[in-house]
DNA sequence: CTGAAAGCGCTTACAG
DNA sequence: CTGAAAGCGCTTACAG
């Protein structure tokens, strides 16, 4: 392995002058910056990450938490920021949750944060109040991202998720809608996330703006994916109330209800309307209309924010967009879905 | 900061002593290692990571190479692959390409790997011969998952591709389709990508096998993505060619071309049948008939792989299995689509 | 602008 | 089974 001194020596000078012409240090001359230089490319040399660490007492490093990384929002936004985090010269330690309670925990109260990155982007993180110490005691600059619960002293990057949810069930009330249902996030396991209650007051708002009063038989709790909308549609249906919409907290649960409702045979958006938030991927495939949220935007921003030379600072909120595409259409003329046998002609 | 000087101190024995204990060392008694992990308790000891490495000479570090982690299969291989490293005690340093050649480049090139980690994990990395030699002066131990570009020197878990392709395309003749059309990668991007290659040959192998002889007009080349896809079947129906069944190389590339199809008012299965590759997590919601490959199982196997004590060694091939849903039917009566003006009733 | 030397906090032969 | 001491390869005051 070619060591600092290999390059000191071949370019005749010491090893302190090594290493600050090779990290742009001022405070050396250009004649021997590039003398420097020039040694370092001919022997090949990298300085060692572990050695630079342990005397520089930085790491390079910067930890992405996301609960998972399998769903759309998350692995969109942790790809813009590891793109942004590697042009900016540092490495991406991943810390996926993969939905596990426990894998939350070890991450916050066992050092695996410690002495490993220099700061640290939370995605969505519910933080329960004991976390707030354990976030706090790493003392690292960090940011949020989709408001998981705000961190003290630690800036945002997100969407107004009450106006998101406002503007999908106003869209449906502007067709006509009165029986619209909730599809949304599991209260027990995730009430600290203020997205989901700020999309869940969203809804509320647009109702009672439009004179409509809640029914709480038409909200149903679910996991945020496929299965977990797949689920509470079921669930909707067994209740038996009547709706002629549903609006989804976000685009994998209103395509999870997607398949529930074609397995009844109910056709969308002739019997049934849908509106979710996101924008996903593969929302125009199933012809998913939306509020659009700039997921990409969110993972740069933060990496903007959290490697600012001031620190991170300021809260951003990045503008959503309803898409309209044809999940959503006026109500049928009798109110509710009639369950036929017919199971419709599209896959 | 507490160093390992404070625990020594509070264990009363030395620093050797302390970091063999509590690395679980053999050559500690009982009774030492005990005071030991005690006084590390108390204090809330955590070892310097940088430290450790310099001294060490382990990073405990696993660089996961990926080429798009906003794809279904990709980050459903690294959130098994995460949560097995993480497991095992080791960090994930994330290298997602974006699908820049530029990106793969530089990661090979550079020395962005060199020093940081102790093993390389590369997922459907495609490999042109020059980078062989970037990739064996890394002189690490290392697997590929899904074959990409096979390593020499590494092993690889994956599937049957030839196998997977010749399912789908021989349950699309079973039901009596002859006029196949083809959505696969492009082949000058991605030559080196195995997967493509071997999808390939299975197409062509279930035809021949079935005396059919392959149309070329039926084949088209696209990103392996929902626009890709899109753009495919778009090119595809502007050729033409009559056809009565698309079989795509992904899941994604299938969905896409559903889209289109939707858009060009043809209904699926009744004008055309649709199959794709990999059972990703929306095929249910869209009613893809997919052969389905074990994605997470596949990221768990390579650590297991790459973890082993004797070193990393062996090849892995995992089973496919046939997933049929409502994309797929026998053919019209009347040979290709037909352009109608109706545009069905589902979204 | 440049260098000699101490120091970052561990691990590892080596000796006992 | 345990300890004293060297060493891992850098960076950083400090001095010039």
């Amino acid at each position: 392995m070619i060591r600092i001194d290999d390059v000191a020596r071949e370019a005749g000078v010491s090893t302190a002058t090594v290493s600050r012409a090779l990290r742009g240090l001022p405070m050396v001359s250009e004649a021997t910056r590039q003398r420097v230089l020039e040694a370092a490319t001919r022997l090949g040399y990298i300085a060692s990450p572990s050695a630079s660490r342990l005397a520089g007492g930085r790491t390079g490093c910067v930890g992405v938490v996301v609960p998972r990384i399998t769903r759309w929002f998350f692995s969109t936004v942790v790809e813009a920021a590891e793109h942004s985090l590697h042009e900016a010269g540092y490495d991406v330690l991943l810390f996926n949750l993969g939905g596990s309670e426990q894998a939350r925990l070890k991450l916050l109260r066992t050092g695996a944060l410690r002495q490993r990155v220099d700061a640290i982007m939370m995605i969505s993180m519910p933080l329960q109040p004991d976390d707030f110490a354990a976030v706090s005691r790493l003392e690292l600059p960090g940011v949020t991202v989709s408001s998981g619960t705000p961190v003290p002293g630690w800036p945002s990057v997100r969407i107004d998720d009450v106006a998101a949810a406002r503007d999908a069930v106003g869209h449906l009330i502007g067709l006509g809608h009165t029986r619209i249902a909730r599809i949304c996030g599991k209260s027990s396991d995730e009430l600290a996330l203020t997205a989901h209650v700020d999309r869940q007051r969203g809804y509320h708002e647009a109702l009672r703006h439009a004179g409509i009063v809640p029914d709480p038989a038409l909200e149903v709790e679910g996991a945020l994916d496929l299965a977990g909308g797949a689920a509470a549609a079921e669930e909707l249906l067994r209740r038996g109330v009547p709706f002629t919409a549903i609006y989804a907290i976000c685009d994998e649960a209103a395509m999870g209800a997607l398949t529930t409702l074609r397995r009844h045979g109910l056709r969308v958006p002739e019997d049934v309307s849908l509106i979710g938030i996101d924008d996903h991927d593969l929302a125009p495939a199933v012809g998913l209309t939306t509020v659009a949220q700039p997921a990409a935007e969110q993972g740069r921003r933060a990496v903007e924010t959290l490697l600012s030379p001031t620190g991170p600072q300021g809260d951003v909120l990045l503008p959503t967009h309803l898409t309209i595409r044809e999940s959503t259409a006026p109500p049928p003329r009798t109110l509710g879905p009639e369950i036929t046998s017919e199971d419709g002609e599209r896959p």
